[in-house]
DNA sequence: GCCAACGTTGGC
DNA sequence: GCCAACGTTGGC
């Protein structure tokens, strides 16, 4: 009697999701009777493809508050919900409305993630300068604007390692 | 508030 | 297909 046995991923990615805390912040998902959400309202064909092509379920997320005071990355969450349909595209009274992307053939894609903890102390942008393991940083080159960024298992590592905090993801 | 770095749009 | 104009992002 052979039932398959699900085996766990074998490779895990891990990515940065940035975004303006005053338009959703890491305290809006911990206040998710579910503590998930969709990530929705990305905008820009790069991001697209990974939301829709790339990102796999149980990757793990960065999330980075952009825009905010301060910039800081908050905390991490998992992917439970890989690529499909953004939704926010189709409602014209939606801030992220674009005609352009119809139900029968979506343009924008959005993923689902469930939050893996909020950092005790969020780890600053001017602390993650400061750290040598993350002098490569996407997120820290100039003119880094991508809004879904691929990141290392070192620099996840590195992160976890400045927030003083174990990693959930293992 | 400024502006550099992009990405998109549209005239040609 | 080029590229100037324009809009957006997001750190500073």
């Amino acid at each position: 009697m052979a039932t398959k046995k699900k085996t766990a991923p074998t490779f895990r990615q891990y990515w940065l999701f940035k975004s303006e805390p005053e338009a959703y912040s890491i305290a809006d998902l911990a206040r998710e009777p579910t503590k998930r959400t969709f990530w929705d309202g990305v905008r820009n064909y790069q991001a697209r493809n990974l939301l829709r092509d790339t990102i796999q379920l149980g990757d793990r997320v960065l999330f980075y508050h952009s825009n905010a005071e301060p910039m800081a990355i908050v905390g991490t969450a998992e992917v439970v919900q890989t690529g499909y349909p953004d939704h926010t595209a189709f409602d014209p009274h939606d801030h992220h409305y674009d005609p352009k992307s119809k139900p029968d053939q979506p343009t924008w894609f959005m993923v689902d993630i469930k939050l893996l903890q909020v950092f005790p102390k969020p780890v600053t942008r001017d602390e993650l300068k400061d750290c040598s393991a993350l002098s490569d940083m996407m997120l820290l080159r100039r003119g880094a604007r991508l809004s879904i960024q691929p990141v290392t298992a070192a620099e996840w590592q590195a992160v976890h390692r400045l927030a003083g905090v174990k990693d959930q993801s293992i």
